[in-house]
DNA sequence: TTAATTTAAGATAAAAGAGTCTTTTATTTG
DNA sequence: CAAATAAAAGACTCTTTTATCTTAAATTAA
């Protein structure tokens, strides 16, 4: 899998804030009840994204979590950082420890060249791209590929 | 991580016996030892490659196991294909369930795009591209990325 | 045929990722 | 201030992946 489970919720539950007036605030519980994700386990996940910037979260009644920036300013790249870490973008494709810059592994120059693309995918796709409506639906349904 | 250690492992052993003549069984204690990988997990990965018709084996004295064709035809999709299957290859990059030919995420087809430069440069990689030596080695150093 | 070798297969354990539950802290409203 | 709301934080459980250990089956050699 290219990406984390949770990292697909996070994507998941940003493109769902864009849906909303942007800076205004939604209860976590109301994200994980229509997306259908374990409330408590969505809640780490999204002080991931507020930790990265990414979301500003309020306490208290009213409160909630809204998007720091607008969605165009949010890319796939932003949420893949801030929940899988870097590894994707810049670690060994044979997960050879030693593999660096010193000692490259046999294809880690052309390696480099062909995730580029999906590097350049992932930093410009925005937030906006992701219709939200489309990603509450995909969540519920069962594989079909 | 876009492969799972069980497939570095894989990789790991393949490109240690194309250093080996083709058709000569090499045990799998040799390899374990060798790239510092636990002997029976490394068993039940290989057996795996043996199912997908990549190694050959013998049991007994002198057996062993051994590339089935030569290197230069076993490429890093088949090893990645064989171990972690094909959703690196065809899965949804936002891992939304509902996503397919039918009903498409809002990222599918760029992502199809995307992807494919990583799908090709692993059907273009051969294990002959994976220097041994320097496989062997670079498992037992710690990353300096 | 007996012993040694080596893959195959099964059970079990440790580690990491995913998910649940409870308590604490901060904020708003009445 | 008191009560309700909602994020933050911690402990705990479940599942998958990774790793270990034991036994079985097959092959070779003496």
């Amino acid at each position: 899998m290219f990406i984390s489970k949770s990292c697909s919720y996070a994507i998941r539950s940003v493109a769902y804030l864009s849906g909303n007036p942007q800076g205004k605030f939604v209860p976590i519980r109301d994200i994980s009840t229509d997306l259908d994700i374990s409330y408590h386990f969505l809640t780490k996940i999204l002080q991931m994204l507020t930790a990265a910037n990414i979301l500003i979260s309020s306490r208290g009644a009213g409160g909630g979590v809204a998007l720091a920036r607008e969605a165009a300013a949010i890319s796939l790249y932003d949420l893949i950082i801030a929940i899988d870490g870097d590894e994707l973008f810049t670690g060994c494709l044979l997960r050879l420890q030693g593999c660096g810059t010193k000692t490259p592994c046999p294809v880690h120059q052309e390696w480099d060249l062909a995730r580029g693309k999906v590097n350049h995918f992932c930093c410009h796709t925005s937030v906006t791209e992701l219709q939200d409506h489309m990603l509450i639906l995909a969540g519920n349904h069962t594989s079909e590929l």
